[in-house]
DNA sequence: GATCCTCTTGTTCCCGGTAACATTTCACGT
DNA sequence: ACGTGAAATGTTACCGGGAACAAGAGGATC
């Protein structure tokens, strides 16, 4: 089959002719519009095919004064999780009709929001969605107050802004119950940046829950999301007898524990259990392989899309945008060693 | 700083309007014509300023015939290298005021090549490319015969067809000789699958070069680009005494294989050495940290949008489009030990 | 001072869709 | 047969840019 070039790609008009009617019915054919015969329609149809015809998407988007493209600002796509998010929403919305704009903050754009949301609007954007942000972000989109519909993907509710987001509350809270099934008592707990929103909140459902445990209070620490943190603060880190488990902020950050504690001399999950987050595909096989809590991105990438194509389209907007993951359990926890 | 709605957006002749001037004037000053007079070219850009003025895309799509879109087809996004290679692609291209739509062949899509070409096409492209494809996929876009450029992100040149790559044979070659300036003779070469011309042209430098230092022949294991592969793949391996190295088709395979010979007592790299390719995050921090060839994909994604928006626009096709690759060496790789 | 050029700017139309309104067609009741 | 309203279809204008052509201004030439 030999694919039309660009330049001579039929036009509505000439799908109009074809089919011995006005471009107008063409159109609403298209459009689904009700009032059209059925022998018209078939007509249309059928010249449609004939033709090979796509509707031109730049003269829909001029006339709709809408560009069917959705913006989505996210904080990096260096990291398995916001990439993941990323790719998810992609995919959602071309199965919706609709094309993603991305801009990631931590490269070229010298990290500032405000100069993201311009490069977007530029572009055109019918919704724009910010991918697990920091504070600052959110900040940053409240204060330009767009008036295209704005979604955020974070845990807390978010006044007069969208949201949808994976239960972080629930990740943590088995991640937690596991590891007190298995004896631990004393778990440090090892956060993601404190100003991603997505960090606090696992935080918070940390200690809530290790407290309703009764576990021993321990400082949160905070790095980043790197294997570099996790194996420095792993190599760095005192006392380690006082542990018997450690809870990561994702897989990278465990991944470089589990390499640091090797470093040293200590074994996972023999001398400490160690918990990741995200499931990303290398953890199924480190050593050894990471138990995790998988994110459940196809999902959350629906939900979004969902969500921000019923706020443009007018629509009534879907209630259910807490989405929960899923506990994996590997060998790199184990039963506690009995109190040092 | 208040951003305004897609509904009061200003239009250029607001613009014209504000600066005293026509809309076409407006136009001139936006696009750098010369016989601008200075002053009018200051007052334009003043309104431009003060009115936060952009140019509607999709306005200039309809009136340009040309949508400043690129489009690419990956065959998956799953895996880090592809992933990585898009990404860059992105970035280069949006630097160069163009946006990207991408299909992955994987999902969705029932891996039918011509279906996402022809979705592409309906969005509206003024290029393409194919990033890393199998041969199947440049098949199919030769028999679309499209007329929009075509670049192939693949090793060989390929007749009618633009072309840009990451030096494979560099990276095989480097890789190779690591080893054998450590001792090792009796090497392993894990392809990744041979319908992916970059799985081949690794192979063929492979065999070349491992031929070339006198290492005993051995045959070429093809597998997929996964560590459930490498896993399995370890696990099953039979005579392993025979061998001294492993070249892995990338890291998630080699990490795969590493895993799995740790599962069957051997260890890495006293037993045996890996090497592995692509240098993914989680390479440096794996047990142990991966020797491997890293890809230059900044580069890359620089490369593939200066050949194509150049054939776009008509210029000169720069020819420098092979790009080299870097050997990472780490601990997965040592001095072999002394023949069996 | 008239002519011709070049520099600069303006006018008009077109790109390919959709909305709003106009018009034709047709079934039906009387 | 005719009026009537709904269904089906056509006509026109407009979305916001850019190309082509037109036209006014100013300078050089003779």
């Amino acid at each position: 089959m030999s694919t039309r070039s660009a330049s001579d790609r039929p036009s509505m008009r000439q799908v109009a002719e074809t089919a011995g009617v006005s471009h107008m019915t063409v159109s609403r054919v298209l459009n689904g519009h009700p009032s059209i015969k059925e022998s018209t329609r078939d007509k249309v149809l059928h010249a449609v095919e004939q033709l090979g015809y796509h509707r031109n998407i730049a003269a829909r988007a001029l006339a709709l004064q809408r560009t069917l493209r959705i913006g989505a600002v996210v904080e990096t796509e260096a990291e398995f999780g916001p990439a993941s998010a990323l790719r998810a929403i992609h995919r959602a919305a071309r199965r919706r009709g609709y094309s993603v704009s991305s801009v990631a903050l931590d490269e070229d754009e010298t990290g500032d929001p405000d100069r993201a949301f311009q490069q977007l609007l530029a572009l055109g954007i019918d919704a724009l969605c910010l991918v697990t942000p920091r504070s600052a972000s959110v900040a940053a989109v409240r204060a330009a107050s767009l008036d295209v519909p704005v979604l955020v993907v974070k845990p807390e509710r978010e006044p007069e802004l969208l949201r949808v987001c994976v239960d972080q509350q629930l990740g943590v809270t088995m991640a937690v119950d596991h590891l007190a099934a298995l004896g631990h008592r004393d778990v440090l707990y090892v956060s993601g940046p404190m100003d991603w929103l997505d960090a606090r909140a696992r935080e918070r459902a940390f200690r809530a829950r290790a407290q309703s445990w009764g576990m021993r209070e321990r400082p949160i620490v905070a790095g980043d999301w790197s294997a570099d943190f996790g194996y420095d603060f792993a190599i760095g880190l005192e006392r380690v007898p006082e542990y018997t488990a450690i809870v990561a902020a994702n897989d990278e950050v465990a991944l470089g524990i589990v390499h640091g504690l090797h470093d040293r001399g200590l074994r996972v999950p023999d001398d400490l259990s160690v918990v990741g987050f995200d499931d990303a595909p290398f953890s199924r096989h480190s050593i050894p392989p990471l138990t995790t809590v998988r994110q459940p991105f196809e999902a959350l990438g629906a939900a979004v899309v969902d969500v921000l194509l019923a706020a443009v389209e007018g629509l009534e907007i879907p209630q259910r945008t807490k989405i929960p993951p899923e506990l994996v359990v590997r060998l790199s926890t184990a039963k506690a060693r009995t109190a040092p």
